[in-house]
DNA sequence: CAGGATTGTCGGGTTTTGCAGACATCCTAA
DNA sequence: TTAGGATGTCTGCAAAACCCGACAATCCTG
């Protein structure tokens, strides 16, 4: 469904979000990569919730106070 | 309110998130630094929304797949 | 107003990230 | 089955982020 909502829990649920609204986009990493103005192996790495220390750390901070972060279409 | 919901464009609009839900926690900067284990001049900055081409990298990412990000309460 | 608490800010050093390009692997359609 | 597209993965390198510590500025609160 196009209305899913993902809950980022750490680097790895990012990137199931990620790959989920791109695939639903109908783009490939490389198209993707290209109209983002990015490498593809960021994509490849950020879908696989590899690299990013920073996102966990972020998340953690927001854990912390109490907020959560999600992702969802932004036609909602 | 504790019920808002923040929608992340930037790293400004996530700052002022992070900022907010800090607050509202009754934490200071140094006591959120030191619970999460980072140093406080990154909270700082992350308030502010200095740092971090890497959020706004991502929200491009996710803007670029039609979703959105957005940081609310955790028990909502 | 005064003093402490909190936050802003800066410079230097280390770590992590993302880019670039190449090659390997996987998957799907013909 | 096989060719091509899509994705995974690696090395080297430059840039960005984060840490650390110190000091300035701002914000309370008595």
């Amino acid at each position: 469904m196009s209305t899913q909502e993902f809950r980022v829990y750490n680097a790895q649920s990012l990137g199931a979000a990620v790959r989920h609204f791109r695939q639903e986009a109908g783009l490939t990493q490389a198209e993707l990569a290209q109209r983002v103005g990015v490498h593809r192996s960021y994509l490849s790495d950020l879908e696989r919730g590899q690299v990013t220390e920073q996102v966990e750390r972020l998340v953690k901070v927001l854990q912390s106070v109490g907020a959560r972060i999600t992702v969802a279409p932004a036609d909602w």
